[in-house]
DNA sequence: TGCCAGGCCCTCTTTAGGGCCTT
């Protein structure tokens, strides 16, 4: 079994509200298909604005940086084919995907993806965990890391390890036989007292 | 020009407030 397949996807941004004109700077995304990640796509953008220093402090990209980068309408293009039909995973998703589409509707394309949250699914799976930020899990689970953070392809490539531990523990634990995006998504949504029967359950029907 | 988020989740809740996450 192991036929999981999704588009796992990281943003870096001027701000934290595409609705008060912040805009994408980097995105990294990788394809996870079974347990592993079979692809990759990076790209810096120019967003035709000066980035703050805390930006530049906090993700290491300066505008220098982005003074030759490619426009995002252009980028998104290619992150569009890229993602294709797959499903869509980012650690608090409501982040990535309010920008996702706030940039997709700038070149006039509407997501019909479905998106999960790594993060709702960790603070369910691993409430004991110091906290639920991405740097603590990759620690606590002890996941592969090269170690640079705040940058798009590299907190994208730790989310898809992140998301393919936990995959990993709700078979080993549940007995769980297989864990499609739909069990995930499920995962985030359950009220989570009662995660533990919603899982026991499910090793009956996977 | 400047305004500056939003969804989840707990609790001393539901006629609400505040911490956690993302940049």
């Amino acid at each position: 079994m192991g036929n999981f397949t999704a588009v796992v996807i990281d943003f870096e941004t001027t701000g934290l509200s595409p609705g008060y004109g912040d805009r994408t700077i980097e995105v990294g995304a990788v394809l996870v298909s079974g347990n592993r990640i079979v692809d990759r796509f990076q790209s810096l953008m120019n967003p035709g604005m000066r980035v703050s220093g805390f930006i530049e402090e906090y993700t290491g990209i300066t505008n220098t940086m982005l003074s030759t980068a490619p426009a995002i309408k252009e980028v998104m293009a290619q992150l569009k084919s890229f993602i294709g039909q797959h499903h869509l995973v980012a650690h608090n998703a409501s982040f990535d995907s309010r920008f996702l589409d706030a940039e997709f509707k700038r070149i006039d394309h509407r997501r019909t993806n479905e998106f999960a949250c790594s993060m709702l699914a960790s603070r369910r799976l691993y409430p004991e965990a110091p906290n639920h930020r991405l740097e603590t899990l990759v620690h606590y689970k002890k996941l592969k890391t090269d170690g640079v953070h705040h940058r798009a392809l590299a907190d994208a490539e730790m989310t898809a390890h992140l998301w393919l531990n936990m995959i990993a523990d709700i078979k080993a634990t549940y007995g769980v036989r297989d864990v499609p995006f739909k069990l995930m998504q499920q995962v985030t949504k359950v009220p989570k007292k009662g995660l533990h029967d919603f899982l026991l359950k499910k090793a009956t029907q996977y």
